[in-house]
DNA sequence: ACATTAAGTGATT
DNA sequence: AATCACTTAATGT
């Protein structure tokens, strides 16, 4: 019974400070487990079944969507430190499949909570509920604005996009990655990203390398 | 030196 | 903007 992860409350007090009741931080506590992962890590693959729900406090996790027919993938959103990924909510509580795939996009830890207290502290913890609710609420948003680009915005906006997210994930101005991983993420053809990426280069907002982009 | 992989390019639809 | 068919450049063995 006293087997309290120590390093869990000060990693709630810097990231999740919202989740204020103490007796919540306790109960995280005791059944949570703190878990490290290395960028490229594949958390949640598509069909599995999810047993915990991660609170993310170090790095960030890639949710990516991948279509049965013809393998293609699209990038959904990035999840950073201090969020949750609300899929894992819908899932464990209908007991679901999961129909997306996680990875590691920048080495990562996280605070893996069973999922039988998710439900359990919704009813006894009001600011659990609020980060539930809060969670779907901001995913969401970022769905709704993440298909609207597809919709409405053409590539070389969306490129520019993607790279802007994927150097606040990394923060870092030199981001590491072929064009044809770029092309995967935002469902388009290599070249077209290539010749985008050319554009950039000529208008100075990028150097471009071999597996390797400097943002100007 | 050779093979492999990433990136660049023009033509075609 | 996708696809094809190449070429060129960089990197690994």
């Amino acid at each position: 019974m006293d087997n309290i992860n120590l390093e869990i409350p000060d990693l709630l007090r810097r990231h999740f400070p919202f989740l204020r009741e103490s007796s919540l931080q306790k109960e995280i506590a005791l059944v949570g487990a703190i878990h490290h992962f290395k960028e490229g890590e594949i958390l949640m693959n598509f069909g599995s079944y999810i047993k915990s729900v991660p609170l993310l406090v170090k790095g960030a996790i890639k949710v990516v969507r991948e279509d049965d027919v013809d393998g293609k993938e699209l990038l959904l959103y990035f999840l950073h430190a201090g969020q949750t990924c609300s899929m894992s909510f819908s899932c464990c509580m209908m007991n679901k499949k999961s129909d997306i795939r996680t990875t590691v996009e920048d080495d990562a830890t996280l605070i893996a909570i069973p999922i039988k207290y998710v439900d359990e502290w919704m009813g006894k913890y009001s600011s659990w509920k609020n980060f539930v609710m809060q969670s779907y609420d901001s995913r969401m948003r970022e769905m709704v604005r993440t298909i609207d680009s597809i919709a409405f915005r053409k590539m070389d906006e969306r490129l520019l996009e993607y790279l802007y997210q994927k150097s606040k994930v990394h923060q870092s101005k030199i981001l590491f990655a072929t064009h044809q991983e770029i092309a995967d993420d935002l469902n388009a053809s290599r070249e077209a990203i290539s010749r985008l990426l050319k554009k950039l280069e000529n208008s100075n907002r990028v150097r471009l390398e071999r597996n390797k982009i400097h943002i100007l």
